[in-house]
DNA sequence: ATTTGTGGTTACCATTTGGTTACTAGTTTT
DNA sequence: AAAACTAGTAACCAAATGGTAACCACAAAT
């Protein structure tokens, strides 16, 4: 068995920016696209790795596991066959929220638009 | 010379997510930190590597220049020796402050800061 | 004459992240 | 009797990210 022993280092950040103490937790590319999928409701595995067809199975389960480190989501295991696994945010990960609604305005903006078809 | 020919190769979005358009462009841990960074001001890169000391120029560089390519960010060069170059956020750039504010606003919270301090 | 200061770039290498395929368990459907 | 379904995990490999050190131009200061 491999120890999937996997301590989050975070950034180095002696000046103590907070912005930077967020990237700590939530900085990848996945992660704020992940919680926004769970939003406010339950939702299962197999239905995040559909809406999100671009990210692994493998990546999506990692990436889950560390958010469920960081008390940020909450994952149940209901014991059927075949398994069902539920994840939804916490209260920690629901003061999220206001990021990931600017987030998606932004995204929404013809500006984000415009920059992705110009480059693509 | 090396062309450094660097296309951005955004995250594959077939259900036209927002928050993963988002991701797209300013995903990745440094970007929101070097934005929030510059700010409402002018910075030379020297200070901004100094203000974020765990990034290696080269990685600010590099950053910087995608950055530059979505419009995100001005860069203005003084003919001057020693050179001096100063970076500021264009009108797109600004666009972003919200979500920079939501993200040093949760940076700051108690949530976050526990976060780090118990998994470090 | 040498050192200092600036904003990078380059080469080289190490680490991290990510993808693919195969596999598991036990119940239900074909 | 075989296949499908779910939520992963493991092994193996490829690609992306990141660090370090050396280097450049040229003016000003020592």
């Amino acid at each position: 068995m491999v120890t999937t022993n996997f301590e989050p280092k975070f950034i180095n950040n002696p000046l103590n920016c907070p912005v930077t103490r967020a990237m700590s937790i939530i900085g990848g590319k996945w992660k704020p696209i992940i919680l926004n999928c769970i939003g406010e409701k339950k939702i299962r595995f197999g239905k995040l790795n559909q809406i999100i067809p671009s990210i692994s199975n493998k990546v999506l389960a990692s990436e889950l596991k560390e958010l469920e480190l960081y008390g940020l989501i909450k994952r149940t295991e209901y014991t059927e066959m075949p398994p069902r696994v539920e994840y939804e945010l916490t209260k920690a990960g629901k003061s999220l929220i206001p990021i990931l609604h600017e987030l998606a305005n932004w995204g929404d903006s013809t500006i984000a638009k415009k920059i992705i078809k110009e480059l693509n």
